[in-house]
DNA sequence: CTGTTAGCGCATTCAG
DNA sequence: CTGAATGCGCTAACAG
């Protein structure tokens, strides 16, 4: 049916060694049957079989990236960057949604495991809080970066932003707008990210003298309808904060809609802040300041980082932490 | 090193088709091997290697999304939909990018010819002219399903919005605020939407007895600085409108950053419609309203569709034309 | 119900 | 410089 290696042999009258040799430009093929075997090859259009070719080198050209959603600007801005660096050293790239739930993340590093990738790009789903199914996964010989999401206890690359610093400008924002009781929105208990711009807005408050206590760490599920429910309680609540700190953007959201329910006017009676990478500033709300990522550079030296640990398996590079900086880009009425 | 199936049928004292058979749920094998089979690869830890078994089979339970590009949230969008009814079949994902280039799109075509994938989905680059390549992966017996930007040409499923609607509903809406010099900004001279849609504009303005010569459809390219002049040429000339339509969101940012530069007010001086699938419309700018499509459900259905030949590969299924209707979001001031 | 055998298409020994 | 032979890991006849 479709052609193959040993087909061009029988048109050349070669041997099919030698016509998979010359296919590999291999030096022990001579200049004038190289460009016969490709001549005919480029004629009959013939494409070897990634399979057989896989199977036999033990190598698939492949990487898969492992990331919660897509439908998240960061991670379509950091699908592109790796994208871009698998063109260039021509990989293919498989996308696998987690959806934030662990149990796809198992399943998927499971199905990883028999050479199916040469390398996987990871960013942990918020339920993840037990990192075996990636161990065991790394013990098999499969390269794991993480980028974003990151896991410490594993001995890995992360390529991340730097999270302290941008929930510390996040929250300093905010106090320099004014805001004497700030909220953080906090994405999950188990994600680095959480913890660290956690710890940045901590440290903000801490600086500018407010008390522990003024403090407000709100707890936020993978449920928009429920996180709705929650920030509404906050915001007609007793102790309802005059500024928000939504370490993300689908945070943000739940807070912009519960604010248009409530009539609560943005940024007047509340001011917010928001980890965002809509990259089109002229469209956004004008009330969002948003701590922005350099999405797409993660996305590229996530994959670069992957790339050096293909290119020479033997000598197992050293692992690296890459942190970059995120971007204040205060908004509109929210600015000074 | 990694566990096969010839390691199994050692340990179990048993013939390598007998485990081969047991793990498939063969009807001929006996429930009790089958568990113990199945106990054993659980316990070393089995995972069957897909080239081999891809190669054998002819089949790489794997599709391909050959997409212009995904920061894009129409195309991630798509691509949450299409992942979701690949995870439903146990399918792999590969996306390939084209940045709107044909020469990539037509070097993907030819990677894809040697059954590293069972089908393809896709959405056609602006600068695509020619479908040459497409109709050899076709004939190479690779089934593919397009969305969004078709090829009529082809004979092959097509997905799409309806676009001539989204088009013309578009030009009515900045009709029935007042518009009485609209401005069309062409995505591209050979995609189907960009077509459709313009006609349906057409149809607006002859509708609304706006003569033919009212009509100013202004072409783009595909780099955003070059667009942004264009846009900026048309707003300081001589025939300057008061309303623009723009078939793509990137096009709608380019406006929004030329009026922020030339001091145009959105949407007093100037309304603006687009087709954008931001689907945040809470964090959104509120002078922009917007042609909303159904994004995630066509990527649902071209992943359906494209299941339907996988899976009844001989009786060879009829092409189907699906269109889907796209929803007008008014937003504030733009409002009647 | 289970085992034996023969490839899928390619890369790579080992001989010449 | 080229060819013959082997096997990657798995599935699918064909036997029994």
């Amino acid at each position: 049916m479709s052609v193959n290696i040993k087909m061009l042999a029988e048109r050349l009258n070669l041997s099919i060694s030698t016509v998979s040799r010359a296919l590999r430009d291999s030096y022990e093929i001579s200049e004038s049957t190289k460009i016969r075997v490709k001549e005919m090859a480029a004629a009959l259009n013939y494409h070897a079989n990634p399979y057989a070719s896989s199977l036999r080198k033990h190598r698939s050209k492949t990487i898969a990236v492992v990331i919660p959603e897509i439908t998240n600007n960061f991670f379509s801005l950091a699908i592109n960057g790796i994208e871009y660096i698998a063109q260039e050293k021509n990989y293919h790239v498989l996308i696998y949604l987690t959806h934030e739930d662990i149990q796809k993340e198992i399943g998927f590093a499971g199905h990883l495991q028999n050479g199916r990738v040469d390398g996987v790009l990871i960013s942990l789903s918020a339920a993840t809080d037990n990192y075996d199914h990636l161990r065991e996964l790394k013990e098999k010989g499969v390269p794991i970066v993480f980028f974003d999401r990151v896991c410490d206890s594993l001995e890995c690359s992360n390529i991340t932003t730097d999270d302290f610093e941008g929930g510390f400008t996040a929250t300093e924002h905010l106090i320099q707008n004014g805001c004497k009781r700030i909220a953080y929105l906090d994405l999950s208990k188990h994600l680095s990210i959480s913890s660290k711009r956690k710890q940045g807005y901590l440290a903000a408050l801490k600086k500018y003298n407010m008390k522990e206590e003024e403090s407000l760490i709100i707890r936020t599920t993978n449920n928009n309808a429920e996180n709705e429910e929650i920030i509404s309680q906050l915001l007609t609540g007793p102790h309802k904060p005059d500024g928000i700190f939504a370490s993300a953007e689908k945070l943000a959201i739940a807070c912009y809609n519960v604010c248009e329910r409530l009539k609560i006017n943005i940024p007047r009676q509340l001011k917010v802040i928001s980890f965002s990478n809509l990259e089109i500033s002229s469209l956004l709300n004008p009330s969002l300041s948003t701590i922005t990522q350099p999405a797409y550079e993660i996305g590229k030296q996530a994959a670069t980082q992957l790339f050096r640990y293909l290119e020479k398996k033997s000598v197992t590079p050293a692992y690296e932490n890459i942190i970059l900086k995120s971007t204040l880009i205060p908004r509109g009425s929210t600015k000074k």
